[in-house]
DNA sequence: ATTAATAATTAGAATTATTCTAATTATAGA
DNA sequence: TCTATAATTAGAATAATTCTAATTATTAAT
């Protein structure tokens, strides 16, 4: 549960670029993302957080995640009646959750889909981002499978 | 602000087929969503309501919103920090989120874009329904256009 | 039409997720 | 080291949604 000297420096670069601090805080939430990556919300990411750094309060948890959102370095994503949870993966992907399992698992999407997702807005729309969320049931789950 | 013939079928047929009763409130509440699709909050839907049926309560908006979700009639909506909405199209499509402006506007997909989303899940994962969410600006808000 | 069974509505309390506040502490740059 | 500013903290506050228990409406059978 520690940092590479890579990931600091992605940390670092990212939190500057956005004009914030780099804080032990930022980098222990950053971690604890990065060591377990199953989306997890604010209050488990607040759990796991203070298993090394029992000091940290939830409110600098949810400050953490908004600087770590707002540098770039990670996702909220939301799902319906669910709270926020959280993902660190940068390559462009969608997420799928399970209605069974609950399990949200990353599903990897092509330039070209993307391309394509772009190209079917009105003209003049222009699109920062896109959030894609299937629900269903997975592979594990499926009666059919 | 009253529910046409047609619709009144709709509605009941689809509560009907999902197990549930037909009432006033449902209908008023689903009158509501498909007389301005502007893509509404349970508040905004709760105030609209009220002006013509001033005794309803918010927690039966919300069971009403529920109700019709259920029965396939309505979708719900979420964006990043926002209240979840209420839009009553039923056909294919997406949401753009404009940040400048607020507004939400419909995309529709294509079937073969459909396809392709699904088309990308791994083996043996089956959805019902996949949610995409774009952000940026309309093209009343974007400074090239 | 009555009635009995069940479902829906209501008002308000309760809960959950998130944000705000004001005081304290840490960081960055001179 | 000093100063200015930003971040952290604990706890209060807010916002959205859900729950509770009592009342009312709907359904289906008589």
């Amino acid at each position: 549960m520690k940092l590479s000297s890579e990931y600091k420096n992605l940390l670092n670069n990212a939190l500057g670029h956005s004009g914030q601090r780099p804080t032990k805080q930022r980098e222990h939430v950053f971690s604890v993302l990065l060591d377990k990556r199953d989306h997890p919300t604010a209050d488990e990411i607040y759990a796991r957080s203070r298993t090394e750094m029992p000091t940290i309060s939830l409110a600098t948890v949810y400050n953490c995640l908004e600087a770590l959102v707002e540098s770039g370095l990670i996702r909220s994503v939301n799902f319906d009646r669910e709270p926020t949870r959280y993902c660190p993966n940068l390559t462009q992907h969608a997420h799928f959750y399970c209605k069974e399992s609950g399990e949200i698992v990353d599903i990897e999407l092509s330039d070209r889909l993307i391309t394509e997702l772009k190209a079917v807005l009105p003209a003049g729309f222009v699109t920062e981002h896109i959030e894609i969320a299937y629900d269903g049931k997975c592979s594990d789950c499926d009666d059919h499978a």
